[in-house]
DNA sequence: TATGAATGAGGCTTCATTCAT
DNA sequence: AATGAATGAAGCCTCATTCAT
C-alpha cells in the first residue's frame, strides 16, 4: 500500500502554488525550485505530478478555467433583465480584477512563449470558455457579445498597464448607456436575449 | 582614428534589432548574444551602448513611442468629422496590428518583470502618449476617449489571443454605431470635439 | 497470507529484465525505475530483492555466467576431433553473437564503473569461466587456448564496433587453418579438417 | 581586439583533459564540471568551444585518431620483412597498451550510447583508420590483415578485463608462428608484401 | 571602441534511494 | 512483501555580464 496521498488534491495544491508564482512574476520568473518551495515540496516531487514545466502551465490553465466557469455559472442571475446582468458582470469584475488581470497577462505571455501551437491551443480553449461564460451572464450574443468581450479584455489590459487609468464605474455607466441606446434602437428595453448589432 | 560610426544611429540599429527579437519571443527569449548577433555586433559592443538588458528595453520603448507619435501626428486628418476619424483610426489599426500587438504584449510582459516601479514608469509614459494620440485622432476626449482606448486595447488583446476571434470590420461598424447613437443623444452629429458621456 | 511468489523466480525475472535494459543502452541508461517497470513491479519492490543498483549488476553477471556455462557444457561434443570442435564453437558463436556482444560490452563498461575492485571481481570470475568453457569445447589448452580466446574476444569486439567488419566464416576458415598448421608442425593427427586460409 | 587566445590550442587542451577523464571512468562519469575543472576553466568556457557533451566526444575521437595515425606513420619500418614488422607492432602495442585499451573501451561505450548512427559514425571512421594503419605497419592485407586486427582487438579487450590474462610476449611468439607457417605454406619467407590469405 | 573569451550562478530535469502506509 | 510518493544532490546547459587585449 502506497503512502496515502490524494493524488488529485496534491496536484491541485501544486497548481495553485504555481499560479501564485506565475501571477507574481510571470512564467519565466517562476522557477521549478520556487514553485516546489512555495508548495512545500521538493523539486523532485513536482516531477512526480507533472512531466515538465510547460505541462504545469497547461494543467493550471485547465484547472482555473474549469473552476472559474463553474463558479460563474453557480451565480448566474438567470431571469434578470440585461442592465441587471451588466451590473452583475461588473460586480464580478470588480471582485476579481487582480485575478483576471493575472490570468490575462499570463495567457498573453504564454501565447508567445512557443510558436508551436502546442501551448496556444489551451489558451484559446480557455479564452473561448470565458467568452461563452460572459455571453451567458449578459444574456447577449452575436456581435454585441463580441464587442462586450473585447471591451472587457480592454478594461483588464488597461487596468494592468495603468492602475489609475480606467474607472470601472465609469466603464459600467458607459456600457449601460450603450445597451440602452442599442436596445432603444430596437424598440424598447429588451429583457434578456437581444443581439442588436449584427 | 576611431571608427567612424554615428553613435546615435548605431544605438537605434541596436534597438531595432532588440525590438525584432523581443517581438518574436518575448523579453527573456531575446538574449544579449542574439541581440548583438541580430545587429551584427559583438556582445561587448552592446555593452558600450547600454549598461544592461533592462535599459535596452527602456530605451527601446522610448524610441518606439517617440517614433509612433510622430508618425501618427504627421497624418492627422485635422478637420474631418468624427466618423471619418474613426475610419482613419481603424485604417491605422489594420495597417499596424502586428506591430501594435507586439508592442502591447511586450508592455505587459515588461510590466511584470520587475516589481520595482523602475521599469513600469516608462511603460505608463508610453501608454499615456498613445492614449493622447488616439484622442487627438478621434477628436474626442473625456470619458468617450477613455472608452475608445479601452476598446482599442481590447481589440489588440483579443486579436493576439485568438486570431480568428475579432472581426475588425465588425468592430468598426460597432464603434461608428456607438458614436452615432451617443452623438444623436446630444442633438446632432458633433464635429470634432464632443465628450458625450460624462 | 503473503502473496505466493517464488522469491528466486522473481529475482531471476528482475535480473532478466535488467539484462535486457543493460544490453540496450548500457548500465547508466537503465534506471531503477525502468528496470522495475520492465519487470512489472514497483521501484520499492526492486529494493526488496537487491540492496542497490550495483548489486543488481553483480547478481546478473553471476546468473548469466552460471546459465551459459551450464548451457554450453550440455552440448559439448566430448569426443570429437578439434576441427569439429572449432566448427561447434563457431556455430555457437553465430547463434549467440548479439548476446555475447552485449555481455562483453557490459563487462567492459562495468569494469570501468568502479575503480574499487568490488565490481571487477565478478567480471574476472565470469571471464575465466568462459575461458575455461571455451577451452573445454575446443579440447585445447595452454597457449593455444589463450590465443583462441583472445581471437574470440577480438571477433566480438570487432563485430560490435563495425557490423560489416569481420566475416565470421572467414574467421572460422582461418582458425581451422591455424590449427592445421600448428597440429601438423607438432606431428599430431589432423583428421578430417578444413583447408587453410589460402 | 579580443582576448588573445589560440582557439585551436585551447580546444586541444580541453580535449586532452576530456580524454583523461573519459579514460578513467567512462563517458558518463566525466561530467562537464569535472572536465572543466580538469582543464582549469569554467563550465561556461567549455561551451564556448563545444556546443555540448557529445560533440566533445566526437571532436576528441577525431583528434586522437588523427594524431595516432600521424605518429604511427612517422615510424613506419618501410622496407623491413614481416617478422620485424610484427615485432614493431608489438613494441608499439606494449608502449601504448593503456592508452589503446582506454580508447577501445571508450569506443565501445560510445557505440551503444546512442542508437542514432550519429555517434557511431566517427567511431567506425576511427576504427577503419586504425585498421588501415595496422595493415600498413604489418605490410599485410586481405584476410590476414583482418585476422591480425581481430587478434589485436582481442588482446586489448582481454587485457582490459583481466590484466593477468594475456601475456603479450606469448602472443607475439604466437603471431610470429602463424606468420611463419602461413608464409611457409606459400613457399618461403615472404619479405614485406605478402598477402598470404587472399 | 570593439572583440570574444571567460565566469559562475542558476535553470530544468533525472535518478538512486528512502519511507509512510 | 509491496507500493509509489518524496527527497535532494547532481547532471547538462544557458546567460547576463566582465575583462584582457
Amino acid at each position: 500500500m502506497p503512502k496515502i496521498v490524494d493524488h488529485d488534491k496534491q496536484r491541485e495544491a501544486l497548481l495553485d502554488a504555481s499560479f501564485r508564482l506565475f501571477a507574481e512574476g510571470g512564467y519565466d520568473a517562476a522557477t521549478m525550485r520556487k514553485i516546489a518551495a512555495a508548495a512545500g515540496v521538493s523539486t523532485g516531487a513536482l516531477y512526480h505530478y507533472f512531466p515538465d514545466k510547460p505541462s504545469i502551465l497547461a494543467a493550471m490553465f485547465d484547472l482555473l478555467t474549469r473552476r472559474d466557469i463553474a463558479r460563474v455559472q453557480g451565480q448566474l442571475p438567470l431571469e434578470a433583465p440585461v442592465p441587471a446582468r451588466i451590473a452583475a458582470l461588473f460586480a464580478f469584475l470588480r471582485e476579481n480584477v487582480e485575478y483576471l488581470r493575472a490570468l490575462l497577462s499570463l495567457a498573453l505571455e504564454v501565447y508567445r512563449h512557443e510558436p508551436g501551437s502546442a501551448s496556444r491551443a489551451y489558451v484559446q480553449t480557455a479564452l473561448r470558455s470565458y467568452r461563452t461564460a460572459m455571453a451567458d451572464i449578459l444574456g447577449v450574443d452575436g456581435t454585441l457579445a463580441e464587442m462586450a468581450f473585447t471591451f472587457l479584455l480592454g478594461s483588464l489590459t488597461y487596468g494592468t498597464l495603468d492602475p489609475d487609468g480606467l474607472d470601472l464605474a465609469q466603464a459600467e455607466t458607459f456600457v449601460q448607456g450603450v445597451w440602452t441606446r442599442f436596445a432603444a434602437a430596437q424598440g424598447g428595453p429588451v429583457p434578456a436575449s437581444g443581439s442588436a448589432a449584427g
